[in-house]
DNA sequence: CCGCTGGATCGATGGATGTCAACATAGACG
DNA sequence: CGTCTATGTTGACATCCATCGATCCAGCGG
């Protein structure tokens, strides 16, 4: 749903107050985030090994398939994480750009 | 709602998968900056000279005074905000400690 | 071609959420 | 005390959303 490219977008929150459009498309992803199962979900994507994630591989989250495949779509749609089908298995990994654009937000070079 | 003492909790998304019990907590936080008017106040707090803000300051955002105090209240629970009424006026702070555990969070190490 | 498995989609449902108008509360000032 | 202004609270309402069971689709192995 989000252009990946539109990511690096915005000063560090303390800097300057986001615009209108800004604060859209940064509260789709902190909204994304905004979920113990996505968030659980990214992270594990995020610390795996090699960088990406079978889907068998990070579905023990307490809920069922339907609902991580939900929720793997709409940490797709805000564009944290992005998949790709290898055979029969799909994987998922993080979208770098959109971490690096989350931080800049929250300023982390202090 | 969130003791601010507990917000340093977590390594860096990368490194390790949260646990179920810190991502509910750190959720409930990226779910407070999940909607765009709280992220637009929480810019204008974070950004205002001084680093605190009267309500009246940053009430121009498109909606209703209630509904800003509405959303004002959620960043307060997420410990996100502190309030403090001096006079007739309330101002509001960013709480440090939780945005350098958002930060630690983010981490992309380096 | 067939069944099996991994994963996505659909439809339904109960609960959460953003919004506002109306009202309540808290200082300031007379 | 009375009134004015600045915020918070309440109640109602429409919408959104997380979840599940059922179903569907895509590869793989026989």
């Amino acid at each position: 749903m989000l252009a990946p490219e539109a990511v690096p977008c915005c000063p560090p929150l303390t800097s300057a107050e986001l615009s209108e459009a800004d604060a859209v498309t940064m509260a789709a992803m902190f909204k994304a985030l905004g979920d113990p199962v996505r968030l659980r979900l990214f992270s594990k994507v995020a610390s795996h090994e090699g960088g990406e994630a079978c889907v068998c591989d990070i579905q023990d989250v307490g809920v069922s398939q339907p609902t991580v495949s939900h929720h793997l779509k709409k940490l797709r749609e805000a564009g944290l994480l992005a998949s790709e089908r290898r055979g029969t298995w799909v994987y998922y990994r993080v979208e770098p750009s959109v971490l690096a654009g989350l931080a800049q937000l929250l300023d982390l070079n202090r």
